[in-house]
DNA sequence: CGTAGAGTTGATAAGGGTCAATGGTGGTGG
DNA sequence: CCACCACCATTGACCCTTATCAACTCTACG
């Protein structure tokens, strides 16, 4: 049941069909395919580091898949056989002790790269924490462009260092800051990459959680019960509201900041 | 002070002078320096992406520093100037909060590559667990480098995925496990990087700890009096024997596996 | 031989886990 | 349209693991 929920689509479907007016916009053949140019991964993501021939030709052998809340992407040990940029929603990556414990080590958001290069499996699980939709690609397309154009490895390297300085921030958290400074760090992570905006200059910030209260556990190292506890305080507190179980607005982003530890 | 008790030798001191054998042994001028053939970094670290040109250039450019137990590498939020290959020894990486609690988020041991390209500053604090040699480069050289010779890049991704995987295991560690799970699990890491051999295969291990019980404890999210409680628990139960505060060795590594929860 | 620093051991307390009951909310079917 | 159910989240009572505080031991070193 590993892709049990996953739609797949080809960049070529009738639904994805260029009409005239694009056509006339870009008539080189080396030109960013139209699905590229409104992807923030050809910006942001890896796929900056290609020319566009080299874009084209990835676009050719990639495909869309959506991906719907809770399935599973890889499963722990599994071997992979593509590379996903993820366009939109959030993943969850996990490891999984044997009696069942649950830790989440890392969420991806767009533009990131999904995948581990010169591994044959996976070490990690990876599921869907909301909707996501992934541009994937064949493992050994992108192999080959590794070895044809060194941008795209720097692109991958600059990508695992900034996910190595999330998770020793991470480490942090989970061995020395208490359940309250961890839910704070947590809703402040979340706010900076879904409401990058109101979190970074406003007092107030609104956004659904990407997770469930399950999820929030297994990311923090914490019960389903203190969780619920520490949000409870927060909202008492004045410093967040919880509209809804997945809705939180932050009152006070500077007083969250305050409680987070650091 | 951040420098304190640090030694800095250059390669080219007498103490380091080729004698008549080894020059014949290596008659062209892009052999590789006398120094480097000994290096597990040429090997196993980054310097085996060089060729010989490079890394003679490389070699001029590079000086030795023996760093005693202690010193401060890079201070949290420090401009670096410079990156290392560690040759022996043990660096331990470092997260302290504004309140002074501290979290070791990772170990490096020879013959890793110690340095944050494609950032001013670091965002971590190093310094060395044990008396620590250091093979040391300008940042300037190396970035160059890293621009001539994609191999170099290809290194850095794969020391930086496999610390990636490392540090994802400990989130798993600190998250989740019990604080007696956390100590054999520290243990057989140990040991696995200390004394690969016996740590295998066989049933017995022993070695010297690079840590004190606060780096332990620092490292674990725990206390120095849990730590010394769970040692002495592992003791009892016949698991392993403690020589001294330092040595320590596995009478059972199979049954020290059992208890590290995975 | 005395002191300092590291480690151990013991008594107590607190933070967060566990177990159990209750309270929303969204989806389904009558 | 409403009632029911399933699932998620909240709240409460209690307990256990680990932190805290304190005394003591050991070893290295002058």
């Amino acid at each position: 049941m590993a892709f049990a929920g996953i739609v797949t689509y080809s960049f070529r479907m009738p639904a994805s069909r260029p009409n005239d007016d694009e056509r006339a916009l870009r008539p080189q053949s080396d030109s960013p395919p139209a699905l590229c140019t409104a992807c923030e991964a050809r910006h942001r993501g890896v796929c900056g580091a290609l020319d566009g021939e080299q874009l084209a030709e990835l676009a050719r052998a990639s495909h869309l898949q959506v991906i719907e809340e809770g399935a599973e992407l890889i499963g722990d040990a599994e071997r992979v056989e593509s590379y996903s940029n993820v366009l939109s929603g959030v993943v969850k990556l996990t490891k999984t002790l044997p009696d069942g414990r649950q830790q989440i080590v890392g969420l991806q958001f767009a533009p990131d790269f999904l995948g581990r290069p010169f591994r044959e499996e996976s070490t990690i699980g990876a599921s869907a924490a909301t909707t996501v939709s992934l541009c994937s690609f064949p493992k050994s397309t992108v192999e080959r462009m590794m070895r044809e154009q060194p941008q795209l490895e720097n692109r991958l390297l600059r990508q695992a260092l900034d996910e190595l300085d999330d998770a020793r921030e991470w480490m942090v958290t989970l061995g020395r800051k208490t359940a309250a400074e961890k839910i704070a760090s947590f809703l402040l992570m979340i706010a900076r990459n879904i409401a990058p905006r109101a979190a970074g200059a406003g007092e107030t910030a609104s956004f659904d959680l990407p997770l469930t209260r399950s999820d929030i556990a297994d990311f923090l190292g914490l019960t389903i019960e203190t969780v619920s506890r520490q949000l409870t305080k927060l909202r008492i507190d004045g410093i967040i509201r919880i509209e809804n179980n997945r809705r939180i607005t932050i009152e006070n982003v500077v007083r969250l900041a305050g409680r987070a530890g650091d």
